[in-house]
DNA sequence: TTGACGCATCGAGAAATGTTGATACGTTCA
DNA sequence: TGAACGTATCAACATTTCTCGATGCGTCAA
């Protein structure tokens, strides 16, 4: 009973979300305004499906959010996400982690 | 030449780091003062050469020190490489990933 | 010096993650 | 309607990460 029962699961996702390169490359692209899927490929030079999926995970971890406009398909930071996950690390050290997954991501 | 040159290997070490239920675990047993790794198989009651992995993901990041003492090895936090963490996280979504990655961690 | 202990490291296998090319779906425009 | 486009998804494979048991090394105590 006494940490199984804790959901760390949203954390780990936004840790892991940020544990790629290409990932963090998106992230950068993305600081100046929303991009579309096409506008990224060009930019790191990768596949689209490979895009796709990077852009899925940092979705799922909710640091991204999508909006569709006719056939193109435009992604954009989630500030907020980021902030949260900010305070999530520095409360690391000393905040028990049952409060930081309950409260937090 | 644009971004080939940014080495983000510490940034995503220590992501990938916090990207792990067994090691926010560990953290979470190593906030209230340094453990040796018996004290932490008991706790999580996990295989030692287990333990012994994830300690040294978390070394590896910089996120915990070891010290040697007789026959155990103790753990302990390292506060700052979570506030340097902390910081990179918050300043991610407004702030040059080259800057960062040169700054930081 | 020998044996028990605490720990790190290794190899092998399992599981998760990332990449690639192909395909499918909805949209736009002719 | 049909063709080109932008994107998501899939299957197959490659790579990485994790787990487990075994082994080796240093330390301590008898």
């Amino acid at each position: 009973m006494p940490h199984a029962t804790i959901d760390l699961s949203a954390l780990t996702l936004k840790c892991h979300a940020l544990s790629d390169e290409t990932r963090l490359r998106i992230i950068d692209l993305l600081r100046s305004g929303e991009r579309c899927v096409c506008e990224l490929t060009d930019a790191l030079d990768a596949a689209q499906s490979r895009l796709s999926f990077h852009l899925k995970v940092l979705k799922d971890a909710g640091l991204v959010t999508d909006r569709r406009d006719g056939r193109w398909a435009y992604y954009a930071l989630a500030p907020d996400a980021f902030t949260q996950l900010e305070e999530f690390v520095g409360a690391l050290p000393s905040t028990k982690l049952s409060v930081l997954a309950s409260r937090c991501c």
